[in-house]
DNA sequence: GGTCAAACCAAGCACTTGCTCTGTATCATA
DNA sequence: TATGATACAGAGCAAGTGCTTGGTTTGACC
């Protein structure tokens, strides 16, 4: 015994123009799976059955399970730069272009329909090392976004322990980040939405954080 | 085809004291395992071969896969717990026990041999959730010993944007603690320990992190 | 109306998985 | 010396796994 269904009819390709492209509702259904059960975990009969296909279909879109993982990290990747940047470019001050990063990063990351990037950070290690190196490059170029206003933070004495004109510089600024992205990834473990009312909201979780990280001006 | 390896020899019990008890070496191996590849990439026969038993053997020790995951678990809080609180118990002024809590968990979370927490961090999902129950309580407690020196931090003005005496307070508290432990239980997916020379150790991380989160006193 | 590619189904193969079950070597104790 | 408990080995089963392969339907285009 292998699938039982009714039989196909393939017509979602005008009736959604969300998902023209069945590649990419396989992305999507496999970015919300591999956020629930885990990369291992998630069959891909599972992924099939999400977006209505049998199992041996996903095959058609791509060559191995190895690569829908790949696909859904890369989605994230370039999602989560293009937000950024846009959010980026509305900002003007230093303290502003802070609130913006933290603000779209929990938004990446806990946005409904948008479980690409924690699935990169949970499932890294299942991805094969040849496509990793892929992955690096472009969340490279997504480190640098926060880098950059960091710097300009730890230069302002916004961040850190006391603002210290001549210091290190680089390494400060790559712990920084390191400390700051830690905090904000590391609430996919532990930030539930919708669940309770009193639970705080994206836009109070960013406050919190901005708060608590950056320092006030003395005036 | 099973397995195929030379006839048992079970001397162990009186070799190698450090594993009188075989159970106690099967949790030990897990845990690398698991860090490495992940609860479900991990196979029986994975763990077994590691203690040098066969696939069927460790079912005499644990009733299934997700006991030993359990177990696991429980094993890195207990040893935490007890490390956490012998390093307290020599720090005396409220900073010296903030460097105590940064530096007991980057040992816990990085320390060769001590992979229990790892685990728990990256494979929480994996285990059941009668299970998660049980952990759940060691954990309250653990995150208490936390709690405790961050709201003396709070207070005293270490910690968070400015010290305001009239503040909201336990939501503070826990805002603080989700931050900082956020901070440090995330390096488990960058920080690789003995990789580069040039790589800092978990001291100089440690004197990093406190560094970076606790305002320097105001003379 | 015939052709063709895109997108999928149906069926199954080869292999792996957690786990069981029976037997057995070892040691402690009576 | 008999007996029971402990701690495995050995063999394998049933279910599930990623993936393949050949055929089928659909819509587009000449």
């Amino acid at each position: 015994m292998t699938d039982n269904k009714s039989p196909q009819s393939p017509k979602l390709l005008l009736d959604n123009p969300d998902e023209v492209n069945r590649r990419q509702a396989l992305i999507r259904a496999s970015a919300k799976l591999f956020r629930d059960k885990g990369y291992d975990a998630t069959t891909v009969r599972d992924i099939a059955a999400a977006v209505g296909m049998r199992s041996g279909s996903p095959f058609y879109h791509f060559k191995n399970k190895q690569e829908i993982l790949k696909a859904v990290m890369e989605e994230g990747l370039h999602q989560g730069f293009e937000r950024t940047v846009a959010a980026l470019a509305e900002a003007t001050t230093v303290q502003a272009r802070f609130r913006a990063l933290v603000r779209t990063q929990y938004g990446i990351l806990h946005d409904e329909g948008s479980e690409f990037i924690a699935v990169l950070l949970y499932d890294w290690r299942s991805l094969p090392p040849e496509y990793k190196q892929e992955i690096i490059r472009v969340k490279d170029r997504y480190d640098a976004l926060w880098q950059e206003t960091l710097r300009d933070m730890l230069q302002a004495g916004l961040l850190g322990a006391h603002a210290d004109p001549e210091q290190e510089g680089a390494s400060d600024e790559k712990m920084a980040r390191l400390m700051v992205m830690g905090a904000i990834n590391f609430t996919v473990t532990w930030y539930k939405q919708k669940t309770r009312p009193e639970q705080m909201d994206l836009d109070a979780l960013a406050d919190a954080t901005v708060r608590f990280f950056m320092r006030s001006i003395q005036i």
